[in-house]
DNA sequence: TTGTACGCGTTATCAA
DNA sequence: TTGATAACGCGTACAA
């Protein structure tokens, strides 16, 4: 049986309320009692339970973090952890406790994500890899808690998003290949469900109808796999003017692609530069090692909770690094990694 | 404010103890009652404060899990993930919680393992990347509650174990390389921390001495990271007689090989062949494709929720996949993959 | 400076 | 079949 304030209240021979205010350090307390308080504590290994404290505080200091993913169980999705990793890691710094839901919304029957926060008294909760016509999207937008969202942006009042700034990403990537010479870039895009999707897309569009350039024969339609990625490697191989620039919406795509090309006899970059997104930690291992834009995915967890705990009245430090658009918004600047998969076009 | 039993009481005129019990289904309460009081329920948005049941029942369902990890906070620790994964999704299977703490023992001061368990009601507690020498380790062996370790055998009463069977993957491995030829094959070894590095080095050790082919010379000491592989290679090319074959204790440690071969003018697997540890996805990526030994570090996440849960008293499903060497002990059989980074010796 | 009494939301026991 | 009461461990208003 773990020691309660009663435990130490009896072995002093004082009231429960004045152990508990000598262990909160109230100042209405005898300081020789604190001490002797504090030493019991000690001694008997006393530590706070922690339920108690919520139930009675009615806080519950947790946020819920859904990681959703169409992906297979056993399959690691690598954007969603690196999130993940950062969201932990700023919850632990304000003490908050993280519940995390991995389910599918294909599996939520009865229950929605919304029943899954009461339940667990959830103060606040942060979306992952949420699908636009996710069946429970709207629910979402009327949410009595904060409900952020990364990388999918609602337009209910209690609703915050965190985003990379795609448009930026993308221009950074595209006037790259631009100055290295290339006018024929060719898209490979990730399925519609993923409001990035569409944001990297009109990003391109715009880029590319600017510099009179545009041709839609070269937008591939892919899944953001690297199985999608192949089969759009295989549709631009079989091109009869093949483009010398390939932008990918995602790093595993790329990869697909740049096997479909070499299986072609393409040879990367001589005969056609690729760039990624996500710098996934596998680019560095690709042959060549793969440029990739950078969305910062740890900062991007890290923001989600800043943001959620500011909306939550907590004291929260916003870094630096983030751009605060808002109370509701903020959007990180991704960066272009520059590697060895582009080549200037002679 | 949430509605609670007493606001469903109110509203249909009974006490508290009958919407309780009409809630839970208990057989001692009128069916038309149970009937009124779920369609109250419903209509109010009423969802059971799982705090004020946790403190009730004195259960929290919670469990603890620590990654920790002597790397970067910003990056991503491979198996760790892979780990956490299967521990979710086991987790919620039999709808506990998990608070994770990603915590290193060197950033703990006043508090250890025990106490930040103890303060969050945790019931029973995971560990995964714990090292041999970690400080805290004494304590973990005397815990009131289960405290299950990945990959680390610590031998008190309260102390459950997971793992791969690295005897069994070792020797997976060698025998691989032996009947493709080989006879000279290098160790490279992780750090004398963890406890699978000693178990994976005695295998490869009684293995060579039984066939006779050990060489004390043909181990190089790294620490599980790239960097660490590469200098190993480093070593392994400026070797007078450099071995034919190299089995590395990590994946990481092989790419980093690969890479220092490699610019020494290795061509891999036609010079030298390479099998790596762990089966990361990186591993479909390098050039050649590198053979693997994969512990399935999914089904070893969920193994650690399976044995802690059973010791906590759950009626435990464990799976088919692990060998059940005891209550206290779970092992997985890992299995090679074989790609393209081995060849057979001519 | 310390103690009493009560409430947080739920469940279990026992009485009506 | 239903209800009153107490309890889980803690914090807080108010009284002493």
């Amino acid at each position: 049986m773990a020691t309660t304030l009663k435990d130490i209240a009896k072995k002093l021979g004082v009231s429960t309320t004045a152990v508990s205010k000598a262990l909160n350090d109230h100042d209405d307390i005898g300081d020789e009692l604190k001490q002797e308080v504090r030493r019991v504590a000690r001694e008997l290994n006393y530590s706070p339970n922690s339920i108690a404290r919520k139930l009675v505080s009615r806080k519950s200091r947790t946020l819920g973090v859904f990681m959703l993913s169409r992906q297979n169980k056993s399959e690691v999705d690598h954007m969603g952890y690196t999130f993940l990793h950062g969201i932990i890691n700023e919850a632990n710094l304000y003490n908050y406790d993280i519940v995390l839901f991995t389910t599918n919304s294909d599996f939520l029957e009865e229950k929605s994500y919304l029943d899954l926060c009461r339940e667990r008294q959830v103060e606040g909760v942060i979306f992952t890899g949420l699908h636009l016509g996710d069946p429970h999207i709207e629910e979402l937008k009327n949410s009595e808690i904060p409900v952020t969202v990364i990388d999918t942006e609602l337009e209910g009042t209690n609703n915050l998003f965190v985003t990379s700034d795609n448009h930026f990403g993308m221009k950074k990537g595209l006037e790259y290949l631009y100055r290295l010479g290339h006018r024929q870039i060719a898209l490979i895009s990730g399925h519609k469900g993923a409001a990035v999707t569409k944001e990297r897309f009109k990003s391109y569009h715009e880029f590319m109808q600017e510099k009179g350039i545009f041709k839609k024969d070269l937008v591939f339609n892919a899944d953001y796999t690297q199985h999608g990625g192949f089969e759009a490697g295989e549709e631009i191989a079989a091109l009869e003017k093949p483009p010398t620039a390939v932008l990918s919406m995602s790093d595993l795509m790329a990869i697909g692609a740049m096997e479909a090309l070499e299986s072609h006899g393409f040879i990367i970059p001589e005969d056609i530069s690729i760039v990624g997104y996500d710098n996934i930690d596998i680019t560095t291992f690709t042959r060549p090692p793969l440029t990739s834009i950078d969305q910062d995915g740890y900062d991007m967890g890290r923001s989600s909770v800043q943001i959620t705990l500011n909306k939550l009245g907590e004291d929260v430090n916003f870094f630096e690094g983030a751009e605060k658009i808002s109370d509701n918004k903020i959007v990180i600047k991704p960066k272009l990694v520059i590697r060895d998969s582009c080549k200037r076009l002679k």
